[in-house]
Parts: C-alpha cells; sequence; structure tokens
DNA sequence: GATTATATTGAATATACATTCAATGAAAAT
DNA sequence: ATTTTCATTGAATGTATATTCAATATAATC
C-alpha cells in the first residue's frame, strides 16, 4: 500500500470517528482531542491530516451532501410517492443498526443546517435540495390523492424536521426500537 | 418598587433575552457577552444576577419545567386524546407568533435534552415526563379506538421527536407559517 | 448630609481548547 | 548506506471567552 493510500485510509478512519462523536456529542462539545483519542492518535497528528476542525467537519457535509444527491438522482421516478418515502425511511431506519455511518450521517446533516454552526459547512448542508424535490413528489401525490391538501412545501419541511427530530431521538438512545415508516409518512396521507 | 423587587425584573429580563438567543443561536453559541449587549448591561455585571452561564439555564429550565407540570396536570383529564393533542400544539403553534417564550421555553427544552448540554440542566430537562404522560394517552386513544396499533410508549417518542423537530424548524425560520396540527396527529391516527 | 448597601463598569485573570512547532522515528528513494 | 520525505509525538503558543475584581456611581437608610 502506498503511503497516499495509506493516507487515505487514515484520513477516513478520522473522519468516521469524527462522525459518530459529532452525533453523539454534537460538534462544540467534540473537542480535537476527544476525536484523537477515540482514533487513536497524539492531537498534534489531527492536523497533519486535516487543516482544522471545521475543514474536518465541511469535508463530512461534503460527502453527506454528494450521497444525498446520488440517492435522489434518478431513483424517486416511477414508483408512488408514498411508497417511495416509507421505502426510504424504512432504509434509513435499518441503516441505524446496519451501517450507522450512514444513518449518523444522515443526522449529522440536519444539525448542521441549523444556526450557529460553521457557515461554511451549514450552506453546503442546506445544498442538497431534500426539501425542495420532496415538496415535487408532494405535489404529485396529492394529485393522486394519496396525500393531503396544503402547501407542499410546507408539508416537505415538516415532514423532513420530523424526520429528523426522530433520527436525532433514535441517535440519542441506540437501543431506541425504529417506528414503522408509516407513521410518519403519515402526517402526508389524506 | 423596591430594590429586590428591581433585582427580580431584571433576572427576568436577562433570562428572556437569554431563552432568545439559546434558541436562536443555540447554547454554545450564545456567549455571555452576546446576552449583556442584548439586554443591554456590561458583561460583568451578568455575574452579579447569575453566578455562572449554566445557572442561568438551568433557571431556564426549571421554569420550563415547572410550566409543563402544571399544563399536564389536570387537564388532560376528559376530553378525546386526539383533540387534546391538537389544542396543544395549536396552542404552541400559535404562542410562536403571540408570545415568542412560551414556544422558545418549549424548543429549549427539547434541545437541553439532548447528550452535550450541561448535565445538571439536562436532568431537569428529562424529569418532567412528558413522553411517559402522553403514552398514557395514547393507549386511551388506542383503547377508543381513534389511535393506530403499536407501542404506545415508542409513539410518544416519535409523536414528541416531530413536534421538536417541527418546532426548531419553526424557530429557525420565523416567517414559517404554522402546520396544521392535524398533520402531526396523523402520526397517532388509525 | 453622612453612611451604608447595592448596582454598574471595564479591565484583569483564568481556563479550556484549537492550533503550531521543534524534535524524533520510520519508511522510501537514491 | 545515505539522504530525503513523511508520520508521529507531546509540549508550547495563541485565542476566545467565562469569571473575577477593584473602582465608581447610584440609591437607600440613618
Amino acid at each position: 500500500m502506498t503511503r497516499k493510500e495509506q493516507k487515505e485510509e487514515r484520513r477516513k478512519a478520522i473522519l468516521m470517528t469524527a462522525l459518530d462523536l459529532f452525533v453523539e456529542k454534537g460538534y462544540y462539545d467534540t473537542k480535537i482531542t476527544d476525536i484523537a483519542t477515540a482514533v487513536p492518535m497524539s492531537t498534534g497528528l489531527m492536523f497533519h491530516y486535516f487543516e482544522s476542525k471545521e475543514e474536518l467537519l465541511i469535508e463530512l457535509v461534503k460527502m453527506g451532501a454528494e450521497g444525498t444527491k446520488s440517492a435522489s438522482a434518478g431513483d424517486m421516478a416511477d414508483i408512488p410517492a408514498d411508497l417511495f418515502l416509507k421505502g426510504f425511511l424504512g432504509q434509513m431506519f435499518s441503516y441505524a443498526k446496519e451501517q450507522p455511518w450512514v444513518f449518523n450521517m444522515f443526522v449529522l446533516m440536519g444539525q448542521v443546517r441549523r444556526k450557529g454552526m460553521p457557515e461554511e459547512a451549514r450552506k453546503i448542508a442546506m445544498s442538497t435540495g431534500t426539501v425542495e424535490s420532496t415538496s415535487m413528489l408532494i405535489s404529485k401525490g396529492q394529485k393522486d390523492g394519496i396525500f393531503k391538501d396544503g402547501d407542499p412545501l410546507l408539508l416537505s419541511r415538516c415532514f423532513w424536521a420530523s424526520v429528523q427530530g426522530i433520527m436525532e431521538e433514535m441517535a440519542m438512545d441506540r437501543t431506541m426500537a425504529a417506528p414503522d415508516p408509516e407513521w410518519i409518512v403519515s402526517i402526508l396521507r389524506k
């Protein structure tokens, strides 16, 4: 393995550790030292791999934004809107156990969108357009008569805010059972 | 007005300002100086009124816990569970404009429950038992055939997590329209 | 009006961390 | 084998910010 590959590996290890901790304790309460200890590695070495703590967060959020984009690309084309959303939630909830990093990434993206988070990371996290594209999906569902009437954008924001809230609850208590995706899709259903 | 009363007034002013800022920017990102500037008052004087920033948070959370207790006391007795919850949400959403502090307090209580927040405040915020008492309400609703089957406690956690998510969204964007409370109660409805 | 208690200020201090750095070890290139 | 490059460490530095403090103003009490 070349040095470059090694370095890439190590960077990934740091990123995954940081992701865990950011979701577990929040960005501000996670100290560089905490990440270094968990990796494990000396504090100073962290800065050999990442310019700063914020840079680390930005890289994570970029990964998250990338993932979100590719996920929402073509997939939602044909199947009914309610099934699509149920499928998405079901998968995300099962990731909570099987592939926590996917789940964590989702939770982090939501957290970084909040005021008070580093501005650059925040912008990237908000650039994914998830709410907007779901609102189109909701419009479609409304025409098909399966979703409630009401401003689709507002419905979409509420839907995702609920999802965010529930995923944070699950992140906080890993023993919590996953809810039935239908419960949350009910928000939209007529 | 006696000095004691004056002091009490001033403390309240500080508490309300801090509440605004904690919800607006988050606890850690709100500096004592920010609060002092907003009140306004000198930074040093803050410590004449409150021992520490954490003490300030604790006092807020105590107020919130107190309010929660009295709100949930007798009120929920007779009316159907769904109406009770809809009424609660409707009121909370309208407070977002009319009496922001009530709304903010609710949002803060949710935020403080998260890991990484000061431990003492967190304990108090978690002691309110809202989730538990709502789960009883949900059991009742299930018996009456208006709510979904499923673990009432889990339903309650999901319900409140959704509410929390939506309220944080509203707190983040004060121009956001309030959702129809029925949307959220739909999570529970059969 | 003099004295005492409280409110207020802004600068000084303490602390917690992010970040830098000089030194050392290990691997790669020559 | 020597040199060069990169990895690694732990201690030093810098910075942000909570907290303290000495000094001053204002209000209450006598």
